[in-house]
DNA sequence: AGAGCCGTAGCAAGCGCTTTCTACGGGGTA
DNA sequence: TACCCCGTAGAAAGCGCTTGCTACGGCTCT
């Protein structure tokens, strides 16, 4: 029924040997012989058995790009990026138009593409990828299996789902492994974290974190990208606080996340800064609330805040997402945007700069960082001295933000 | 170097055989036996070689999930959907919140979930998941080995890559694959889809569509999930010649997009119904303008329809992000929304209510819809008579829409 | 008391591929 | 002309796991 390696080396009247080296094109194969494989092959429409090929090598081109929440379009940039970097773009589509996380959705264009694919059964990249192309003339000494599966894993910001698709990719014996955004702060995840993280580099797993910071025990072998939440919330504020804001409400993510803190420290080092105490209701409870990334927290968190403390003439929110939330709730309140209260995000994402009034927020290079991230995950790139690069966040003053009525 | 099974099998005082057996829990093994194994990996923290187990049973526990834009919440909403109905959510999420695509983000709540992971070495997780536990007493008969491996591939919206992922999943002869979203309509494509994936059906591979339409050769086997687009688009249409509009543009998707062309039938049908005649410009050109599904083209489309025809009272947009673009364009015309000037979406996504003004949409069940993708992945659910089932898009009339000045 | 039987565990044969080592020609070199 | 070496192909030994079949007690059944 399955078609394996030896029937077409039994068409091509060679060796198992030979067909498995013309796919892998790591040893040298006459032309001759080459291309009566790569016929078999065709004919034949075989397809490699992966894990048998995975567990003759003891690798495999698998590479997991791990994130907290695949419907948010934060960790769907950065993974993006890094995929594209990592599966071998064919179409070799243009470096990028200009907005971040314009993937290449669309391909609107024309047909071109798919033209190859009209005849009998397109393709069938058996082996290499580019090897099924018409066994004409001038291809050149089949290029080496660069070809890696990149795939994306959603852990729902969920622990327990992190280290278990983190078993499942050692599993796998995954290339690398590519872990992105905030990590949890729990001593117990930290340490198992650290310890599965070691594992894997251990077998030879490349792994890289991405917008994340490096782990305590810096096991080296671990390039980290991290982002500068600290400086860029700090600038936020400052900004908020040279227009004049005083009491300034803060809708933070969850506790225990890296980011959260992050950012929340730089928001109180500006503060502290400036000798400004941080905003606090009357009965003396500082005015920040935790909640998810997510806009539902932020509109609950914002409408608390403003009931607490109606005098707030600015709410900064954890990210983007948050910020939406937090304006729709200001609004409900009968209040506008920014003149009765201001409202900054965080990240930068392709929507705030068409919220009404622009979101004033501070733009992380998400696909930069992705796209850095999937290098160094394909080994493309030299990790940064260290194994930790800061990535800097900048300020983006917009309209969400201006001096409040009284200042 | 490297723990293998008969490793755990010296240790445990057991054959090879005993202990693949505990891992898989598919064979009576008897109580003290199995602890005996199951201590064992723990102590030498073995890790299921995947690809040799993968190779010696024929089958795989990876889902493959593939989507056209990663970054875009449309699909990030249906895949992560679907994985969690997938990949076992072993924490046990209440089931939502409410809004769609609030996945489970933060996971804020407290440290409890990862408690267990205190001591040493946290949870192996080696074969079956759970497996690891203390080696006490209460565990039930070690649940059969349903734990998939679900991972999102992002094509890009190429064709090549979407066939270029297809044959990855094939060689690792994953267990189902899902396509999310609209298909490229290009005849080479078609049939080399429907040719890949009925060898994969074959295989024993379960086929999903989700949010696309059924394969035109319906080769049965393949489960289809499609979206009333056409429905969804004439229901809106008739909203706006409802409200007075007679010259509507419309700024489409990618033209050779089954998602694009549904849309824009409903459109027609609509208008047709109505027996009112596509708006065109002076120069009689029709008022449509095809383009990628971004907020860019978005813009770019609708200025390009405003200079065209200054006339327009409203601008129906391929879905959402697009009508972002169209928003900004339409604004930066110096022209209000929607006094004068309606705009309107497709597919509802998480942002579109928070829009200024709310954007009047189509709602698409992507979470519902995604989620059900999964089971039928797993083979959780029976797949909808006939193989295929339309999912309704419900009309959201909100306030980017009104009656034209002029009505 | 003898014959099955059931519950468990082990044996061993692969699964389909990669890769080391060996083999074989032919051409260049001495 | 004889020797080597290079280029190319094949043989075969696994990679680590699964699973059909066999083996072996101890029980129940007659």
């Amino acid at each position: 029924m399955t078609v394996t390696l030896s029937d077409v080396a039994a068409r091509a009247r060679v060796s198992p040997a030979t067909v498995s080296r013309v796919l892998n094109g790591n040893y040298p194969v006459a032309a001759a012989t080459r291309e009566r494989v790569l016929r078999a092959v065709d004919e034949l429409d075989y397809v490699l058995n992966g894990p048998a090929s995975s567990l003759a090598a003891a690798t495999s081109d698998l590479v997991g790009i791990l994130v907290n929440d695949i419907a948010d379009p934060f960790f769907g940039i950065m993974a993006g990026a890094a995929q594209t970097e990592i599966g071998g773009q064919e179409g070799a589509v243009a470096p990028e138009s200009g907005r971040q996380g314009s993937a290449a959705t669309g391909t609107a264009g024309g047909t071109a593409g798919t033209a190859s694919a009209t005849g009998g059964t397109a393709g069938s990249m058996a082996g290499t990828v580019g090897a099924a192309s018409p066994v004409g003339a001038g291809r050149a000494a089949g290029r080496a299996g660069s070809e890696k599966l990149a795939v994306v894993c959603n852990t729902g910001g969920s622990p327990e789902r992190e280290l278990t698709y983190l078993t499942l990719l050692q599993r796998q014996r995954a290339a690398a492994v590519v872990l992105t955004g905030g990590a949890l702060e729990d001593p117990g995840h930290i340490e198992a974290m650290t310890t599965k993280l070691a594992k894997l580099a251990d077998a030879g797993t490349r792994v890289v974190l991405c917008g994340r910071p490096p782990l305590p025990g810096s096991d080296a072998a671990v390039a980290a990208l991290a982002f500068d939440n600290r400086g860029g919330a700090r600038r936020l504020t400052e900004h908020l606080l040279a227009l004049g804001h005083r009491r300034i409400g803060y809708v933070a993510g969850p506790a225990e996340r890296t980011t959260t803190r992050h950012r929340l420290e730089g928001h109180r080092e500006a503060l502290a800064a400036a000798g400004v105490p941080e905003a606090r209701d009357a009965q003396g409870r500082p005015l920040t609330v935790h909640g998810p990334y997510t806009r539902d927290a932020g509109y609950t968190a914002t409408l608390e805040l403003l009931s607490r403390a109606p005098e707030l003439t600015a709410v900064v929110a954890a990210n983007d997402t948050v910020a939406l939330g937090a304006c729709a709730a200001v609004r409900e309140r009968g209040l506008r945007i920014p003149a009765d209260v201001s409202v900054a995000g965080f990240d930068d994402l392709p929507f705030s700069v068409d919220a009404v009034p622009a979101l004033t927020t501070v733009r992380l290079p998400l696909h930069e960082a992705g796209a850095r991230a999937g290098r160094l995950a394909m080994g493309t790139e030299a990790p940064p001295p260290g194994g930790v690069a800061t990535i800097g966040a900048e300020l983006k003053a917009r309209e969400s933000t201006a001096a409040p009525r009284h200042a």
